[in-house]
DNA sequence: CCATATTGTTCGGAAACCAAAAGAAGAAGA
DNA sequence: TCTTCTTCTTTTGGTTTCCGAACAATATGG
């Protein structure tokens, strides 16, 4: 009887495994790699992320992290500001160039899931996002959810320009 | 209206980032990589097949797919036997050390879906099977599904064992 | 037998990643 | 104020992963 968890994992190693050959695509489509791709959904989602954050939820090291920031910063895709509550810190953001980039190729999984979707019967639609949102409360631990540590809303753009000549 | 294509992506990006921290979680926990365990997967999954499948079905380069299956090999966690129809290619198989070591560590995400789903109402537990398999039928191409480029049965064990001293 | 294609390998370099140590800034207590 | 401890980030050094390109071996089709 628990046969049908069985079964449902299965299918779900199938989208999982039609997902990651995705992400590979359309990294390549945008000159990305899949984790500095990964990195710019996570600062996307939260608008404004530390490092630490960053890491945590990617699951890096904090070094890797500093890397991959560092890199993105390069190519003018993030921007970073200092914390003033917290000088040690600083908040991580999307510039206009990264938003493009992140949304710049083509997701022919999103396509293809959008396109097929829309020909399914009404009913069954709401049947699918019930599930997938049921599913998606099973699995999801707290630790990565979006929501919590928040910025500070008082501080004010005091950019991180000191490096500009790192190597 | 086709805001509910967007809530299910979505709900699905929240299914695939729980998923993704858990592979790491396992991978991390047998010892392996994860690319290691993804190709024991996709072996076990069509328990015999070539370097090439491997390649493509993991999505990566063959001179990748060749360094995988030696370091797998010299695990013991896999074997290799030359095809006798095509003397270019070899079929890969699981030994049984490989399919322990494939399923030593416990799963947490398995684990805690197995769980959490035993919980649920019945006919909730098949709309969400029934919705899981639509969506994977959705998203999955027919180039990465399982089935096609099966081995020829006639061909014995021809070891591959030349290579025993490769350092 | 000779092109051409396919399969797998080797090689060299680029990138990703981590652990450990270091640096810099906050927090807490005397 | 002056420790001391903790937290956040970076640097360093070294390992692993991955790919592209050139290559060898085999198949296939004239």
């Amino acid at each position: 009887m628990e046969d049908r968890a069985v079964s449902c994992l299965i299918a779900l190693r199938r989208v999982l495994s039609a997902a990651d050959n995705n992400v590979r695509a359309v990294a390549k489509a945008t000159g990305l790699s899949v984790q500095q791709m990964i990195v710019l959904q996570i600062i996307e989602d939260t608008t404004e992320i530390t490092p630490m954050m960053i890491a945590r939820r990617a699951g890096v090291a904090p070094a890797t992290a500093t890397a991959l920031i560092e890199k993105l910063a390069q190519m003018d895709y993030v921007s970073r500001r200092r914390s003033e509550s917290d000088r040690r810190k600083y908040w991580v953001s999307l510039t206009d160039a990264g938003k493009t980039a992140l949304h710049s190729a083509p997701d022919p999984l999103h396509q293809k899931f959008s396109e097929e979707f829309a020909l399914i019967p009404d009913y069954e639609q709401a049947m699918i996002l019930a599930a997938l949102e049921r599913v998606a409360n099973l699995v999801s631990t707290p630790g990565e959810a979006p929501g919590a540590d928040q910025p500070h809303v008082l501080e004010m753009s005091k950019p991180i320009d000191a490096e500009k000549e790192t190597v």
